[in-house]
DNA sequence: GGCGCTCTCAACACCGTGTCGAGTCACTGT
DNA sequence: ACAGTGACTCGACACGGTGTTGAGAGCGCC
């Protein structure tokens, strides 16, 4: 799995103590368990309400010594939604670029490969939108998903507009943020099975319609 | 003003030790002080950011005697909310009714209402969007607010494909819920001035666009 | 002058975080 | 064989936060 969009955790702004090459066998191994350990917790709770001894006492070592191997359990966090992003990346492909093509399959697959992938990733992600308000390495890696994604279809969105096929009743751009904000909202919702809520079924076709409605107004193709 | 959608946080889960009435002079005094002192700080940092005794001194109290007003600091936070939200209410009344008449000018008024209200209650609303993982009571009043505007949404759209204005290209609900989402995470990025948003001054515009678009389609009126 | 009520706070028990410093252990070069 | 080095481990601590308890102060009212 490439890591498309930032270093591991391990990274993370406050620089961990170490810089481990070849590293003892367990090494590795500790923080994985942590990590898995993380997964599973969150599963359960928030983690708000997980505790690094939690963490810890779950990878079979001491509160200290995970410290060894991340600097918080934000940074644990931030490793897990640093794996789910690259996987959405990469379910997700190039198919922006095919767009003009079949706009209501283009837009169809792309928003089923990002919604199956927080689906699977049901703890991380309801953990991930928590954790956006408390640190700044999570707002920003999230700021960055978001914005590479409102990019791409503002993109989309000009090159229909000027082979005709869409009118421009809205700034590109503007239109784009609030399709790309309002996915990322109801896809939400939808995995946290909040209410109000669409049901997790109907999220992509429900998305979908709007986006072609939005972009497309009156000349909506098939 | 009227308190449409809970008691204040005084009828929090967790019952205050008192069942004040009539209390000496001094005694709502010191509950608007913790108010006003929470409302001061939440423009500076986030509710985790503050503790129970910067409330508590901001008020000029100690911090026990906090805990005999409010329950917890997520107690005033309600409280806070709770006020913003019977505002929203109040300014936007019961414009909807009017839909089929001027649906673009019924939308854009109740949009710029609740628009407003969160825009003039910065520190309230990003405080509630917080505070929304961790108290349930947040969360739960959060929930009757949204679920009330898509119900009424809900009824809009179906006046209108009843007398044949809209088409039916999804099911009322999910769309109606779709919109509502999109509503509150585009605001929210918007009073937020987070990345990707919309300015804040297009905000109203952007969202009413996007409704007219996707429950109008190839009807959309004037 | 004693009662009940609102209101106040010092002191306490508790829990969570992050750090420090003193170790253990395996490997590597000599 | 053995000292050195760097990865790794954890007991003990300092600190900062929360929520509770118990002892009162001030006041109205009979």
């Amino acid at each position: 799995m490439v890591c498309v969009v930032s270093d591991v955790a391990t990274s993370s702004s406050t620089p961990s103590p170490r810089s481990r090459r070849a590293a003892r066998v367990t090494g590795d191994e500790r923080e994985r368990a942590i990590l898995t350990t993380a997964e599973t917790l969150l599963g359960e709770r928030s983690l708000h309400e997980i505790s690094v001894d939690d963490l810890a006492r779950g990878a079979g070592i001491s509160r200290p010594t995970f410290y060894f191997y991340f600097a918080s359990k934000e940074a644990v966090l931030l490793a897990l939604i640093d794996r789910m992003v690259a996987e959405a990346h990469e379910r997700r492909g190039d198919v922006m670029e095919r767009f003009a093509q079949d706009p209501r399959g283009v837009l169809y697959d792309a928003t089923k490969a990002v919604y199956d992938t927080f689906r699977h990733h049901r703890a991380a992600t309801l953990a991930a939108a928590d954790a956006r308000a408390s640190s700044t390495e999570i707002r920003e890696l999230w700021e960055r998903v978001m914005d590479q994604f409102v990019d791409e279809t503002t993109l989309a969105i000009e090159t229909e507009r000027a082979r005709g096929a869409a009118p421009a009743l809205l700034p590109a751009r503007d239109l784009a943020t609030a399709l790309n904000l309002m996915n990322e909202r109801v896809m939400h919702a939808a995995v946290a099975r909040s209410v109000p809520g669409v049901a997790e079924d109907d999220v992509v076709r429900t998305l979908v319609a709007i986006w072609i409605s939005a972009i497309y107004g009156a000349n909506a193709p098939a």
